[in-house]
DNA sequence: CCTCTATATCGTTGATCTACGATTTACGAT
DNA sequence: ATCGTAAATCGTAGATCAACGATATAGAGG
């Protein structure tokens, strides 16, 4: 192929940038901890160890089920882990997955 | 055993948490980088210092317009900064606020 | 079985995001 | 003054989010 006549690469990439798969997972992570109430989650469960879902919901000013929606977008992140104890739901962090969120930002 | 009427509380907070101003400025941080193509933009600044407008977008497989919305949404979170120069736009990054998105993520 | 509690899911509403093409603005050069 | 280029903004359409109340589900205990 020709080189192009002006040369409008940035750095090395000749063309385009593809979807990069790494800033596909890092947008994924920090997209999973962009709101203030899923912040406070899991600040919350860091400083915990554990918590069940309805200490969860009592600690902010939110609706039963707008806290069960929160909860699942970081289990689906990854960031967090949800275990069935008799007829309540235990959270916890997933450290592998929060340490590779700070990874990813450390490494901006 | 009595139902804890008034002792909900997580932690030490007695009540619900109120709307916290640093998961606020997180939330916002995160968010700002949430986003695949705002990921490769800052990776971008981050090794380059500096880059023009153009080249951002011919970076980027997007539309100029998106990618000057992209560029406006990381501008107004502080992570980076625009410089005119004669006609076109010169982006960087802003290292305090880089810094200060890292020692959120780090501190968590 | 029935009931109570804890949690998840459904359905809806309004707000916000993302993307684009078209237009406007700003600046340098002719 | 006019033109051309670079960038921002406008206007819009479709998708997704965030919040809620209502409802469904699952397990513990009477």
């Amino acid at each position: 192929m020709a080189k192009k006549s002006n040369n409008k690469s940035c750095d090395s990439t000749p063309v385009k940038l593809k979807a990069d798969p790494t800033a596909e997972e890092f947008a994924r992570l920090a997209w999973a901890i962009a709101h203030p109430a899923r912040v406070q989650i899991v600040r919350l469960l860091i400083g915990r160890e554990a918590c069940v879902c309805g200490e969860i919901v009592d600690c902010l000013p939110l609706a039963q089920s707008t806290v069960s929606q929160h909860l699942k977008i970081l289990k689906e992140s990854g960031l967090i882990q949800g275990e069935v104890d008799g007829p309540k739901v235990c959270y916890c962090i997933n450290p592998k997955q929060l340490q590779r969120l700070k990874s990813l930002v450390a490494n901006l």
